[in-house]
DNA sequence: CCATTACGCTACGACTCGTAGCGAAAGCTC
DNA sequence: GAGCTTTCGCTACGAGTCGTAGCGTAATGG
């Protein structure tokens, strides 16, 4: 009985300028000064609304920050490149490029800190980002399969603990190489990893 | 000329018993209360000195923090477990409790994403926890090599190189499906891990 | 036109920060 | 032991941030 999906509530709406001014100011503030002495005044002044507006849209500072990052990932996409080796380094170079971006290195793994102290963190981690990309192996794996270069899956859920698995070795050998070691992910760092991650270290072509 | 390596310097010699206590009481304040509400106050009031004591030795919360942090990933060792992919469990399951315990996942995660503005903590974090642990990478290929399990090397710069990537795929692997993705690392995971690593995607045995 | 909600602004007590200054303690050298 | 040096515990401080409350105004919908 409803007229349409809780969107007809009275009342002034949300200025969905300010959304934007707020998380665009948010990870300005992250490049400028960092995630530890990033504060909520100051966002509120960067992106010129008032403090209690940024207080009533978010509950603090780590909810801000996932969703200022978030926006940046949704760029990630799959293009097919012909092989899957090629597919794998074409979304990994991608993925390199955003977390060299310092708004996204410095704010991605605060957030990630703090949410192993705070489960609602952590799913709206999980959601807006996490699960978000996931789709990116699936859809990987799909092609390889058409073209041959995978078998086809059995077990459907031995096949999403598999996707789940490369899913943290991709993420996290690129994550770990870039903010860890702090070494370049450049592109001959890509070519040797995809090896790996296809052919396995005792596998030499 | 000098008597002993800088170790004599006149004055009243620094507590060693407080450092112990220090170190300890910020590992407990990670427990209890994460990385951003950790206060030098609090730490000083928990190990039991005055909070000028801490300011004198450590700069500020992320030096103290990787030092605390330090310390637990000292305990790693690679065993002889007789091949090379149960060498690799066995290590990652070591690496995996570590990063079970709270003070870990805070601590760490928080330092690494300060790291990533702040060269000089970088550098810290770069000597005390990270080049610490190389040694196992290293340990484990040359057994490996001994038992006829991996080609010996070549070039020797090709050998680093491909001794800093296993690095980072294992340590990124296991840090993001224990941190990010927030699903238990358990045997079968290792295991399923473990033989990616060794075959790669498309060898299956 | 009226109810309802969002907005900007100001002000507030509570808390943490990092530092300074002091007297006392604990080592070394002579 | 005397004297020097450095650390230690304590107290106090201004500066800055926190998150909230209160108020008048702006923007919607019925």
């Amino acid at each position: 009985m409803q007229s349409s999906t809780s969107t007809a509530r009275p009342g002034r709406p949300r200025s969905a300028a300010a959304a934007t001014a707020i998380l665009a100011a948010t990870r300005e503030a992250l490049v400028e000064v960092g995630w530890s002495k990033l504060t909520l005044g100051d966002v509120a002044t960067r992106a010129g609304v008032a403090k209690t507006t940024l207080y009533r849209r978010w509950s603090g500072k780590n909810e801000l920050v996932v969703d200022a990052v978030a926006e940046l990932f949704d760029e990630l996409e799959l293009p097919d490149r012909g092989s899957l080796a090629a597919d794998i380094e074409g979304v990994v170079l991608q993925f390199v490029a955003i977390l060299a971006r310092p708004e996204a290195k410095s704010g991605l793994m605060a957030v990630v800190a703090e949410s192993t102290r705070d489960d609602a963190l952590r799913e709206r981690i999980r959601r807006s980002i996490v699960d978000r990309q996931k789709r990116l192996v699936l859809q990987g794996r799909s092609r390889a399969q058409k073209r041959g270069e995978l078998p086809p899956e059995t077990d459907p859920e031995e096949a999403a603990r598999t996707a789940d698995l490369i899913f943290d070795v991709v993420a996290g050998a690129v994550v770990h190489r870039t903010l860890v070691s702090a070494e370049p992910a450049d592109e001959e760092w890509v070519r040797s990893f995809t090896r790996v991650l296809l052919l396995g270290l005792t596998g030499d072509s």
